[in-house]
RNA sequence: GCCAAUGUAGCUCAGUGGUAGAGCAACGCUCUCGUAAAGCGUAGGUCACCGGUUCAAAUCCGGUCAUUGGCUCCA
């Protein structure tokens, strides 16, 4: 092969063979014209270059269109940059931070000093940001020296750009630049602006530089970028869907709950409605606990403080706790976990090998002090109730234990339709804040990692991620419009046990320490209810649905029959009301039909004559007249087998 | 906690300094009806709260509270 001469592996494995210095943009002009003028960048080995750079090695290269991740990435990369120009043409003494393209879209941190900057000012940058990109401004890549970029900066009186150069190394540093817009990038661009043809400004939000409190609050401006503006309006749809499912417009219309100032901000009250779904999944999941060997207990819901001190959450949590309160002399606290209430419970009496391994779960209310900022319907709030257990085990049978939880989370997300993706958390070995001896963790991790493997489970790990007292299983679940939730975590504990001094008496009549796996598959009742209301956007299976069947008579005539249907129905346990109002039966379905009943049961002169019922389901209308007892039997069934709704598509 | 926005009837919302409005819901009367809205009527408000400017404030200004979108935090 001659020097000139590299070859380039393409995705569907082919090899081709090009002149050195090729550029990505040729490369796809080689393959076809509709590639070259859909391409954005691309993607040699698992580095993005842009379409006018020079390729100089071997490497599996793709194009990336507007189809893949990294095309997009580069898309709004640019667009940040569009943004960025567009502001400074409007605004010229404003300082930029950084602006990276997102998962969806991008955004851009910007000092505007003393001026203030409001949402009914986007509309103009958007419109400045069109104008720009018509221009079709080359993207323009320069090298520069870590002397010459800080001058440039120091000149702007930028103190941003030039902490982020003083991290950089010294021959790396490269800017862009289109229009009269100059910034610090690694890039890689589009070639030019003119592909980008839709932009939506989103929406407004204060960042502090770098992420850190005590450093200043930017503006940051959010925004989304398209090539076509069909695929904006397209998008501006989903957002409106995601709206439409949005747990607290439809907790409050579904009754679900409710929060009242004179009670306090993120203290959510259970409405009856709320309080039959959280019921019921409070039912099932009690009831499959029961079954795989957990014992139920219950604690209070405040504390001696010594409680926490000694499990080390006071005061290392101060800051996210109510204050304490004092009685009789000592501080009590109101609790923010349950583990040290149960760890307490495991020493009340002497434990044996033979006894473990010792399950104790707890519907459990906690109390925590989140930041009045972070409050957010149900799904973050200051008083919740975990659905938590903690496993006393020996190390021998902590792999054995980690995989029966692993299989109840997942039988418990399944119930649900809702997909599982499994991270291994782990620790980060040039981190010190990990408690706890290293062969614990060396074996804990391994086991885990062991476990997943003999389950055949798809996991990912993540170093870094695990708590301060071992390593954890995150389960992160994805809703029906593709959004991704974590709940459930198991965390291993060996840090607890020595705390609480927790021992038990082996085979060779010494005490040994045993190991807690922390578990808890909802997470909290009121974030999961929250969850479960987006993900089947209030159209609940039969089995969590508050009112399961409504019975609308035709007329007032039929209202007996109506009531002897819902007694049986009663007599099965389903919950059922009856439509009593002199409204029309059209009136009557559609009051049903909006407030999400699955079924809806019509009954005039014909049913009661044939002792039948006239059946529609929600969002499926009218689906044909069923003896009663049928009837009975179909619901009876779905109930039991909690079948999702045939409604339901994923 | 910080940045920005919002707060009018039970709900959804209109109302840019001059007598507080609509639809739905509620309540009453009439209608007794066959698969997504029957008709008429009645009642309902300290315009989040506190203060200021003004002859006059839902409207302008200041503060407080709550909610929302972000940031930071999350055992």
């Amino acid at each position: 092969m001659s020097e000139e001469q590299i070859t380039l592996t393409f995705p569907d494995g082919a090899q081709k063979q090009f002149p050195k210095h090729i550029t990505g943009l040729e490369v796809a002009e080689s393959i076809s014209k509709g590639l070259a003028r859909n391409a954005l960048s691309i993607s040699l080995d698992n580095e993005i270059l842009g379409l006018n750079e020079p390729i100089s090695r071997n490497g599996k290269i793709s194009i990336n269109t507007w189809n893949t991740d990294d095309g997009q990435y580069t898309f709004w990369h640019s667009s940040a940059h569009l943004l960025a120009e567009a502001v400074q043409e409007l605004y010229p003494d404003v300082k930029f931070g950084i602006g990276p393209p997102i998962e969806n879209g991008f955004y851009y941190d910007i000092d505007f000093g003393e001026k203030s900057f409001g949402q009914d000012q986007l509309e103009k940058v958007e419109k400045k940001m069109i104008e720009l990109a018509r221009k079709k401004s080359e993207f323009k890549k320069r090298k520069v020296s870590k002397q010459e970029a800080l001058e440039h900066y120091s000149k702007l009186g930028n103190e941003y750009k030039i902490d982020l150069i003083e991290g950089l190394e010294d021959d790396s540093i490269t800017f862009y630049k289109q229009g009269n817009f100059t910034d610090l990038c690694r890039g890689p661009h589009l070639p030019d602006t003119s592909p980008i043809k839709a932009v939506k400004l989103t929406k407004l939000a204060g960042a502090y530089w770098r992420g850190d409190v005590k450093s200043k609050q930017l503006t940051r401006i959010y925004g989304i970028s398209f090539p076509k503006q069909k695929m904006l309006n397209e998008y501006l749809e989903q957002i409106e869907e995601a709206k439409k499912r949005d747990h607290k417009k439809l907790g409050k219309e579904m009754g679900i709950y409710m929060m009242d100032p004179m009670v306090g901000p993120g203290l959510p009250l259970w409405l009856p409605n709320g309080t039959v779904l959280r019921r019921t999944l409070e039912h099932f999941l009690r009831e499959e606990q029961k079954h795989r060997g957990y014992q139920e207990v219950i604690t209070p819901h405040i504390a001696n403080l010594n409680l926490y001190r000694t499990s080390g959450h006071y005061p290392y949590y101060k800051d996210s706790q109510f204050n304490p309160m004092e009685v009789d002399d000592e501080g009590y606290l109101l609790k923010p976990m349950n583990c040290p209430h149960h760890h307490r419970i495991y020493s009340n009496e002497l434990r044996s090998y033979r006894d473990l391994p010792v399950r104790l779960a707890e519907f459990g209310t906690v109390y925590r002090y989140e930041q009045s900022g972070e409050l957010n319907g149900m799904s973050r709030v200051r008083g919740f109730t975990q659905d938590d257990a903690h496993i006393y085990c020996t190390n021998d049978q902590l792999k054995d234990e980690i995989k029966h939880v692993i299989e109840l989370t997942q039988f418990v997300f399944n119930t649900f339709g809702m997909p599982v993706d499994i991270h291994l958390s782990f620790r980060d070995d040039k981190d010190e804040k990990y408690g706890g001896k290293n062969e614990n963790w060396q074996r804990s991790q391994r086991e885990l990692n062991e476990v997943a493997d003999e389950m055949g489970l798809d996991y990912k790990i993540v170093e870094g991620e695990a708590s301060f007292y071992g390593p954890k299983i995150d389960f992160i679940i994805r809703d029906a419009i593709g959004r991704q939730w974590q709940l459930g975590t198991v965390q291993v504990d060996y840090v607890m046990p020595e705390r609480f001094d927790l021992t038990y008496v082996g085979s060779d009549n010494n005490r040994h320490r045993p190991v807690i796996i922390h578990r808890a598959p909802f997470g909290s009742m009121e974030r999961f209810v929250s969850i479960l209301i987006e993900h089947f956007a209030g159209d609940f299976p039969l089995w969590l649905a508050p009112v399961q069947v409504k019975v609308l008579p035709i007329s007032d005539d039929y209202i007996g029959y109506a009531q002897k249907c819902a007694d049986k129905l009663k007599g099965l346990d389903v919950r059922v009301e009856v439509d009593t109002r002199s409204e029309m039966i059209g009136g009557k379905i559609r009051d049903a039909e909006n407030s999400k009943i699955p079924y809806m049961v019509i009954v005039g002169e014909k049913e009661e004559s044939d002792s039948t019922v006239s059946l529609r389901r929600h969002k499926q209308g009218d689906i044909g007249t069923f003896k009663l007892e049928e009837f009975l039997n179909k619901v009876k069934n779905e109930i039991e087998s909690r079948s999702l709704p045939p409604t339901y598509d994923q």
